[in-house]
DNA sequence: TTGTATGTTTAGTCAATACTGAACAAAATG
DNA sequence: CATTTTGTTCAGTATTGACTAAACATACAA
């Protein structure tokens, strides 16, 4: 409604755009984020978003496809509605965070191959591999103690 | 050369491609990974990758700007000469992991949008909030940890 | 059944971008 | 000076993908 929220939508959709999510999905979350009630039918999303009904039901199944948001069923009606999914960014920093593990397996294979040649051939990727190898162990530390405070924590959220 | 060699090279650029590198930057970047020598002229890249002169151009200049490779000056030959940039994958990830605090900022944004709404409505922002407050946190002590570890360690690079 | 509300799929448009060949620029060498 | 080597810029092509409108499908309501 507000125009500050409209603001806020779109920079927030333009946050995601950087990290490879659709303008109009990215504004979907937004909205989810913010929108009162939390749930929303697909009508409301095109009403506040100003996309197309085609666009919204293509990225809502994007969303969903991505555990970003979710379909909740609601009784006495056959509208779709649709919340952020509880626990969304969690998970996605740890997918995220789980994602660099790719890097150490690249530099492994490259080291596997040069495996006759020279040694000090062999530095950059050992430097590669080192780094991701460092992360990929201490994040999953980092990430268990997130949730242990969490759990822990004042309120649990889901 | 080897054909193994260049097949590294490809799924090295596809991983970097999913991260929004262009495919020949990519291969670029593979290639400097395990040439030897590792210092590369625009011609030799041109050779060894089947690019064109334009993309070899154009892409290196992508990567230098991205601090991932750079140019170093030889004397005695007047032509470009580009490498791997010692450090790069550490800032890399530096910069990745530094990159989660715009989504801290986001849900500060609209939080303080919300200020006067009802409270449990803020509730999907302030779990994203403190999520990334804990990683933005967490995560400098982590890096300074690998930094020392590595300064100590065994061999260093830079 | 017919009508109405809702969601998906399809076909097509528009914009962005990766890439190339060719023209161009700059500089060293003969 | 002209020639050769090297790199950049330009113009054009091809591909991808986000988005829309319109056709279609589904299911409830009267």
């Amino acid at each position: 409604m507000s125009d500050n929220l409209h603001h806020f939508v779109e920079e927030f959709a333009l946050a995601y755009e950087a990290a490879g999510i659709p303008r109009t999905a990215g504004r979907i979350l937004g909205w989810l984020m913010v929108c009162d009630p939390p749930e929303q039918t697909a009508s409301q999303l095109v009403e506040a978003l100003g996309a197309s009904k085609a666009s919204v039901s293509t990225m809502t199944r994007l969303l969903v496809q991505m555990h970003l948001i979710e379909r909740v069923p609601k009784r006495g009606s056959r509208q779709d509605y649709f919340r952020i999914r509880p626990g969304t960014w969690s998970e996605r920093v740890k997918n995220g965070l789980a994602g660099l593990s790719v890097y150490k397996t690249l530099a492994d294979k490259g080291l596997r191959l040069l495996e006759n040649a020279p040694p000090e051939r062999g530095e950059r990727l050992r430097e590669m591999r080192e780094l991701y190898a460092f992360f990929e162990e201490e994040l999953k530390g980092l990430f268990e103690r997130y949730e242990r405070k969490k759990r822990g924590g004042s309120d649990a959220i889901q």
